[in-house]
DNA sequence: CTTGTATGCGAGTGCTTGCATGCATATAAA
DNA sequence: TTTATATGCATGCAAGCACTCGCATACAAG
């Protein structure tokens, strides 16, 4: 990838992620890329194969795979703690915004799969983290997909609410949330 | 409002849940109402207007007020349930999906406000709801916030994800979703 | 019957869009 | 030095955009 390109792409995702695909013009690209608006046509087919190849970069996906949970130690409280730190760093406001840019009718059949892994993936990796904390005696029986959903809506709930409402909703910090909300779901409220 | 001016808006509406607000024409709305085109313009200022119009009608926005929270029984279990099952009465797929394509920069400083109310209520209604039932002696001392950002972030997130990515990644039923999940508030996890 | 109002219709406004072309220039490899 | 490649720039194009105009038609109230 040749640095004009990379320039190309790194101004239109920022486009997308800021007005979304449909707003975002060729002309703009071009301003903030800092080239000439044919070159974008010399370089890419056309402004949908742009974000295509954008979207296969790593730079513009949150690198999820699952080696990213190496460091589970089965004590459900600092692997939970764990869990919603590696989604939030890899989460940031920007891929979220990016991702809601990319709802575009134009693109969605060909981005949905990609974004819709990212959740994917950290379902994937809890429901089998409690399976094993059951196999090994560590947790009672439960029914681990609403277990897991729970889990994982709070953290991509409060994921989203920060980057769409940043601090006019949402007042409590990042290390507060994970803090309270393991020590919530580990002992309940009246068990605290 | 007259009929002609309602079916307007409710194909305005419809578009843009489906479309977003840029990729949505005055030529779509017209042929979705039924109505010519320049009737549009003859109704309402511009297209912008018939938006803003929109999202005043209790038909296009969640009714939110603070007394659908009428049946509170200062009982954790199925107060909990009581407000996951008003939020999401109210917050349907339709409402989300309007709701993001609500997000254009050409929109957004007029839309942003009515969009954030609905999550504020629910939010105030809760921390309320806490700091009473600690005045009552039935639960601990918290830090409300963090504790009221676990529940509405779970009930937020549950909600989006189901519009977004139906079945595919949600496969947990509603029922069982508040179910489990005000359980696991209460309860905790280890506790059950 | 007259008049006002709501709407349809076809055409057209000026503007912007994504995209293309021809040509000049810069740069770097041969 | 020659040659190939990358890029800028001006210009242009057909299509689509939000929006407007003049005029015809329907219908209902007076």
């Amino acid at each position: 990838m040749d640095e004009t390109s990379q320039k190309i792409i790194d101004a239109t995702m920022s486009l997308i992620r800021d007005k979304g695909y449909v707003a975002t013009t060729t002309k703009d690209i071009a301003r903030l890329a800092g080239v000439n608006e044919c070159t974008l046509f010399r370089k890419f087919k056309n402004k949908k194969d742009i974000v295509l190849q954008g979207v296969t970069q790593e730079k513009w996906r949150a690198n999820v795979t699952s080696d990213i949970f190496e460091n589970v130690q089965w004590e459900l409280k600092p692997d939970l703690e764990m869990f919603m730190n590696a989604y939030m760093d890899r989460i940031t406001p920007d891929f979220v915004n990016l991702s809601i840019g990319l709802r575009a009718p134009q693109l969605y059949d060909e981005t949905a799969p990609l974004i819709m892994k990212v959740p994917q993936t950290f379902v994937a990796f809890l429901t089998e983290y409690f399976q094993r904390m059951e196999e090994m005696g560590k947790i009672g029986h439960f029914d681990f997909e609403s277990l897991v959903m729970t889990i994982f809506s709070s953290t991509f709930g409060y994921t989203f609410l920060s980057a769409s409402f940043n601090r006019n909703l949402v007042k409590t910090s990042r290390e507060e949330f994970i803090k309270y909300s393991v020590k919530i779901f580990v002992d309940g409220i009246l068990g605290m």
